[in-house]
DNA sequence: AATGTATATACTCGTCTGGC
DNA sequence: GCCAGACGAGTATATACATT
């Protein structure tokens, strides 16, 4: 999954609202990039740190430049959380999933109930349908991926309907994407939302298949590279 | 009837504002 | 001083409306 072209590098400065982010180019001018990414971003800000940021040249936006990637102690990091969603689709596509491997149609962001869409619903005619639900994680600590990087309550809700799912006597998965190459393995962050964690063995326990992606970030773009251990 | 275009909405959370 | 609610930007999808 490349990068739009062109890339601009930068300088992270700071954000200034969620969707907001200061840059410094290399000729020394301040920018403002558009952040696609709506979490804390916890452990993935630093003043100075090296980024990518891509330049739509769409008049139709306020904000033409899209940040796409951090710098940090040599790692790339992702950031834009509409990539995961594509990623895992194109890998369960690819057969990259084992167990996910193999269904006829895979359709995004399907709507389940008038409120709740999911991220992604495989079919296979008669085999159980599959509701898949996909989660960025951009904090890794000591090769240990962890999510969420905040408290979450939509993060909980979603837990909560897969778990649904599997009642009714249908197949239901998380998938965390790690977009960073420093991760080893994946386990909740239990001191940041000890009440997700919680909730996501409650789930797993429950039947809820939970996978963890590993990606290669570079200044190209984001690949999926395998599956991590998931740490319960 | 089929296709093209415009408008609406869900999604996400740090920051600010208003009410108490 | 605290908390609830509104706001903001871009994207993708869905719905509404318009044109051929």
């Amino acid at each position: 999954m490349p990068f739009p072209t062109p890339i601009l590098r930068g300088r992270f400065i700071k954000r200034e609202k969620r969707f907001l982010a200061h840059m410094e180019m290399e000729s020394g001018a301040r920018v403002i990039a558009h952040c696609a990414n709506t979490g804390s971003m916890r452990g993935s800000l630093r003043e100075g740190a090296p980024t990518l940021m891509w330049d739509s040249k769409n008049p139709k936006r306020k904000y033409t430049l899209s940040w796409k990637a951090i710098q940090l102690d040599n790692t790339w990091i992702g950031i834009d959380t509409s990539l995961p969603n594509a990623l895992v689709a194109e890998a369960i596509s690819m057969g990259f999933i084992g167990p996910l491997a193999g269904y006829a149609t895979i359709q995004r962001e399907r709507k389940i109930s008038d409120e709740s869409r999911i991220d992604i619903y495989l079919t296979d005619g008669e085999a159980k349908d599959c509701y898949v639900e996909v989660k960025n994680v951009t904090l890794v600590e000591d090769g240990v991926a962890r999510f969420p990087d905040a408290v979450t309550t939509s993060g909980l809700k979603h837990l909560g309907e897969l778990m649904k799912k599997v009642g009714e006597g249908e197949r239901a998965a998380m998938v965390y994407v790690i977009q960073r190459g420093d991760g080893y393995s994946f386990k909740p962050a239990d001191d940041i939302d000890p009440l997700y964690g919680k909730k996501l063995r409650e789930a797993h326990s429950a039947g809820v298949e939970v996978y963890a992606l590993s990606t290669e970030v570079s200044e190209k773009g984001v690949e999926a590279t395998g599956l991590l251990p998931i740490k319960l």
